[in-house]
DNA sequence: AGCACGCCGACT
DNA sequence: GTCGGCGTGCTC
């Protein structure tokens, strides 16, 4: 018999393991591709994952060693999930090792498998009951429950009759008793489905979204998406197929998940941040068995180990989270299309504020754009009321809010009603502003915001690196009352707490969020508390349902605004949809206030009409005069070490072999630099970093010959980050 | 990652 | 003489 061989993906961490290694099959031993094995390597024994067989060799065959065993029953790894790996290893330039790990549910590694049995009692045959001695009356009771019930577990019999006697009817063979493997489903309570029908965009949405392609789902606020999915996935469903569906994190709430679970039952295994390991894994076999058939979860649901995908639905599209930032960097729409047609199905990204990324491929034709343009329940949207912070403090204003926002609060507590406040204060990093004329110090280069440095008080791009000294004076009024400026959740609700002593004022943010239920606490005690109101940050934007939130202040719409980001004016426009989007969600008549000390930036404009289209037109425009993605792509290439002086030098070789490519592609390398990292130091690693911008025809080409660069000449891993989100 | 091999300094 | 420092290279 000719022998088989197997090439494995040994699972260990390091760069210079992480390739293809060969052995033999044993022919006793049944392994197939995606199998986990142990293998020996050097002189110990490590963790591997099969990723091809053959006939042949490659490597001296005399000098194989054999594979020793299979870790599990089943290949865990499935062939549409190989190819993926594949797929996102050369896109992303990542490890073989750490996506496979994507795949499966941290429990499973290093052999932590830790299945939870439980005991389990049910009634022998019918005429034992007869044979209870009549004095035992708790055996009675118990034989009587378990009649009812059929099989029981032995927590909930002893909680129930106390275990004596349980065990006593054991004892005497009365009752059987069952070892069992329980799946650590997280409970939810289970509430009525409520059905609601579908008005025409919906019904046109649902019938359209059929074909093998990606669909855009732009729908406003309240315009009934979840609705649309359900009925997506349970058409599926019936077909016999799957169906993955992802929300960003903070938008699963016990809510959301409660109403599929209501409509789906135990079809449903949800994959969230809050589950415990064995929970994740639990929920993990369930769909790996096909006993669970709708993954629901954050941006890691995306790798469910479903097979016969009927649908792929990504809520919330443009949400930032969908970016995975750390160790396996992806982007969970490359994935999700790559699996999308690996199953031919659709794929549909749902947003009432898409990215403009996502809008554009729509325009162009590479997304199919499905509109839902009117609110589920009929109503308006609230009005948005623009306040110049500007002239508040022209007229003598210095405070956090100004006359009108402090007006309708008090309005808010007369009335007992609720209000939120919403404070956006993302990262630390502050841009200089003119408190006289609302100027801002940009970048001469690259029209963002800079940033202020505190180490070297200077005044930095993130996009080039070019440094600036910090302004004394205003270029433009020559004022010197120009400084960089943020204000905090906690010193807004401090200053509410002073004017508005009687009423309950609430924080949410990072801070008060931290410890595991808090989140949930604080909706809890706000829901309950008339008038009340709740300051927050970006968490308090989304999802949440309170009937008697009747106005929403944003105090300072600026600060992502000149987040030194080519995408913070898309964010302003989001953020404020969506906050705006909490007020007046039922009876109640909505307002938003929004402050800012420019009111003339078209991002507040459109973003006050709820003009997504007009927006999109805009800054479409300005992307592409500014040489910005989607008409470019930006490529940071990071590069760290414990020794500065290694990654400088490992950095200088690379820039001298990458600015080689100048000769060549000539003018489609926009901008190419390298530069320390904005923040130089990340856990005792100096960090240093390669910026480019390039034209998107040739970008795929000198990408690639960049990262063969990098990979030749470094021994250490590098980080290749296409269009980051954020550059710190 | 881990482990062996290997070539230079100060020590029972 | 030899114990041990950690640079370099290899693992199918």
């Amino acid at each position: 018999m000719k022998s088989m061989y197997a090439k494995v993906i040994i699972d260990q961490d390091a760069k210079a393991l992480d390739r293809v290694f060969e052995y033999k099959i044993p022919e006793d031993l049944n392994v197939s591709v995606g199998h986990r094995v142990y293998v020996p390597f050097g002189n110990r024994v490590l963790q591997g994952y099969v990723i091809e067989k053959s006939a042949e060799c490659e490597y001296a065959a005399d000098k194989l060693k054999s594979i020793i065993s299979c870790i599990d029953e089943e290949a865990v790894i499935k062939k549409e999930l190989l190819s993926l790996m594949h797929f996102m290893v050369t896109k992303n330039h990542l490890k073989y090792s750490s996506t496979l790990r994507l795949f499966l549910p941290s429990d499973m590694r290093e052999g932590r498998v830790k299945e939870l049995f439980e005991t389990f009692y049910l009634l022998g045959a019918e005429k034992d009951v007869a044979e209870i001695s009549s004095r035992a009356k708790k055996q009675l009771e118990v034989a009587l429950y378990l009649k009812e019930n059929g099989k029981t577990s032995s927590a909930v019999l002893s909680e129930k009759f106390g275990y004596s006697a349980v065990k006593a009817l054991y004892e005497k063979g009365l009752i059987l008793k069952e070892k069992e493997q329980v799946l650590r489903a997280p409970s939810f309570t289970k509430m009525t489905d409520k059905r609601v029908s579908l008005n025409e965009y919906q019904q046109h949405a649902i019938s359209s979204i059929c074909e093998d392609k990606t669909y855009l789902l732009h729908g406003v606020t309240g315009s009934g998406k979840t609705e649309v999915y359900m009925n997506l996935i349970e058409r599926e469903l019936s077909h016999g197929k799957n169906a993955i569906m992802l929300v960003p994190e903070i938008s699963l709430t016990p809510q959301i998940m409660a109403n599929f679970k209501t409509r789906f039952g135990d079809l449903v295994a949800l994959l969230h941040s809050g589950l415990s390991a064995g929970e994740r894994y639990d929920e993990w076999k369930r769909l790996f068995s096909g006993q669970a058939r709708i993954a629901i979860g954050a941006r890691s649901a995306i790798f469910a180990p479903l097979e016969n995908l009927g649908i792929i639905i990504i809520d919330e599209e443009h949400e930032q989270s969908y970016i995975s930032e750390s160790n396996p960097r992806y982007d969970t729409h490359d994935v999700a299309e790559f699996r999308a047609r690996a199953n031919v199905c659709p794929l549909v990204l749902g947003s009432a504020t898409p990215s403009i990324d996502s809008y554009q491929k729509a325009k162009t034709g590479e997304y199919q754009l499905i509109e839902l343009p009117v609110r589920a329940n009929g109503r308006e949207m609230p009005v948005v009321e623009t306040i110049d912070m500007m002239n508040e403090l022209r007229a003598g204003n210095s405070g956090i809010f100004s006359n009108k926002l402090l007006a309708e609060l008090v309005n808010v507590v007369n009335n007992k009603k609720q209000a939120m406040i919403f404070i956006n204060r993302r990262g630390y990093s502050s841009f200089m502003r003119c408190r006289d004329c609302g100027y801002i110090a940009k970048c001469t280069d690259c029209d963002v915001s800079l940033v202020y440095h505190k180490e070297d008080n200077r005044l930095k791009c993130h996009y080039c690196g070019k440094q600036y000294h910090v302004l004394s004076r205003c270029p433009k009024c020559k004022s010197e009352n120009i400084k960089q400026g943020a204000v905090g959740t906690e010193q807004v609700a401090n200053k509410l707490k002073e004017m508005f002593p009687d009423v309950k004022v609430l924080r949410m943010d990072n801070d008060t969020t931290s410890t595991k239920n808090a989140h949930q606490k604080i909706l809890e005690e706000f829901k309950n508390a008339k008038p009340a109101i709740l300051v927050g940050t970006q968490m308090i934007a989304k999802g949440h349902d309170f009937e008697d939130v009747v106005l929403v202040g944003i105090v300072d719409g600026d600060q992502t605004l000149y987040h030194t980001d080519y995408r913070s004016s898309e964010r302003t426009f989001q953020l404020i949809t969506q906050v705006a989007g909490r007020a007046g969600r039922s009876q109640n008549e909505g307002k938003v206030i929004l402050q800012t000390y420019s009111p003339k930036h078209y991002v507040y404009k459109f973003a006050s009409n709820y003009d997504y289209k007009g927006f999109f037109r805009k800054e479409i425009n300005i992307r592409q005069t500014a040489q910005f993605p989607p008409y470019t792509r930006i490529i940071r290439i990071l590069f760290s070490d414990i020794n500065e002086n290694n990654v400088r030098e490992l950095l200088k070789i690379c820039y001298t072999e990458i600015e080689k490519l100048r000769a060549r592609y000539g003018r489609d390398i926009i901008y190419l630099d390298a530069m320390k990292s904005p923040i130089q130091r990340v856990q005792g690693k100096y960090r240093y970093q390669i910026m480019m911008r390039l034209n998107l025809p040739t970008a795929d080409k000198i990408e690639n010959e960049s990262f063969e660069i990098v990979d030749k000449a470094s021994k250490t891993s590098v980080f290749f980050e296409i269009n980051p989100q954020n550059l710190s």
